[in-house]
DNA sequence: TCTACATTACTTGCATACAAGCTTGTACGT
DNA sequence: ACGTACAAGCTTGTATGCAAGTAATGTAGA
């Protein structure tokens, strides 16, 4: 039997590991099933999710994966920046040893998880980082605040069908720890500003999978058919 | 009758306003009467403000107010610091015209409730302030968290009884906000941080007011009796 | 008088039941 | 043949009921 944590849990691990889509409903007897729980328990863990961003719910008509706008796809990205710049800004003349070491592990983890593991892991592993980042350096609470604002720019990449290759992401990592190492934590925030750029860069050069049902199922049934659409007779 | 969001507006509102206590004891079925509405509805709305982070649910025994250890509390402030520092640097180079027009706006607000208005309306705008300066720069998720840590450090404020005054900190608030009329970033960064600061070293002054029942009740009931404290054979 | 124990009242945890509304399918009328 | 109206099924919204556990109270015994 599954807790409200573990369901949150779930479904959070999902979005971070890009198998959760954006738009993509989650009916609540569905998931009551899957989870061998009542209703209740999982509208619970819907709200809290809601709370953090992570799922909507439209009136009498079910729990939808948020799929931020452009604009919302950019102030969550801009978000990022401020927070993670400013964090390590803040760690100006503190000791990071213990940081550095822990970072380059998990940073080891990201490299095998490239050759590896499956994409599921890659994606979380690599906004993983960032969290972990501020955990080693004590922000508990910027750690909680990291681990929701990764979550939605992966959701957002996976709307905007981010191009930005997981193995620059992990050498991007590497290089902001290795300037920490060399105490230039200027230059650490600069190496980390330019990373969540290229990161947001690769986004809108696709057309987003938009919201609407109506122009979802028109992207998706556009290719299928010849160049004259005809599908109403079926 | 209320829906949810009233609920956990309110109870927002009250903890920013100081009329909510941390370690306060949110009866669900007490809250249910006073909204109207059934223990579901509260619960869900519980269920949300936990996952921002101001209430905890103690099982079977109740929901309480979080009541943030002292560490609990600079963190929140560092939080708080890495934020808005980060946000005010990442505004280089851009207009403020209309921004710097609503916050002046905002700290005439905060004057005339010094004077006139209740406790409550003024600790509400004295964090507001904050949230309003990142919504006036056009970021809605930094609104959004920083919504929550004020609310945080509010509720560490009041634990801890901060000595800071609310006359100095408006006056910060006014000095950041010619600052960034200036056009000086950095030093509008600056006074941010040292009204952080400032804010933050208010606390840990006075001991925490206790959590437990027990304990409350005797501060309570402390001023009331004679010097003598005669209440434990009870 | 103090302590140990049983009982009682109260609170949360969870599931179920019912109400309200949207979507879809069908039949009827034009 | 087309459009509309109506009805059935499915989904969410909300309330209620019962189980499980905790704290408090009262009582009996030493």
């Amino acid at each position: 039997m599954a807790t409200q944590s573990d369901i949150t849990h779930r479904v959070v691990e999902s979005i971070l590991g890009q198998r959760l889509a954006p738009g993509e409903r989650l009916g609540e007897q569905a998931l009551a099933d899957h989870f061998g729980v009542s209703r209740t328990l999982i509208r619970e863990a819907l709200m809290q999710l809601q709370a953090r961003g992570f799922v909507e719910v439209r009136t009498r008509k079910g729990w939808y994966v948020v799929e931020p706008s452009l604009d919302e796809a950019r102030d969550a990205f801009a978000a990022r920046r401020a927070v993670e710049g400013g964090m390590l800004r803040q760690t100006e003349g503190r000791p990071l040893q213990a940081v550095i070491r822990k970072l380059r592990q998990h940073i080891k983890d990201e490299e095998h998880a490239l050759d590896g593991s499956d994409a599921a892991t890659r994606a979380f592993l690599l906004s993983d980082f960032h969290v972990c980042l501020a955990a080693c350096l004590g922000h508990r609470v910027l750690a909680d605040i990291l681990r929701d604002l990764t979550a939605r720019t992966t959701i957002v990449a996976t709307l905007y069908q981010s191009s930005h290759d997981a193995r620059a992401s992990c050498a991007d990592h590497a290089r902001i720890v290795d300037m920490l190492d060399c105490g230039d934590i200027v230059g650490a925030e600069r190496l980390m500003l330019e990373h969540l750029g290229s990161v947001e860069s690769g986004l809108g050069k696709s057309i987003p999978t938009q919201s609407d049902d109506r122009q979802r199922l028109r992207a998706t049934l556009a290719p299928v058919s010849k160049p004259e659409p005809r599908l109403a007779s079926g």
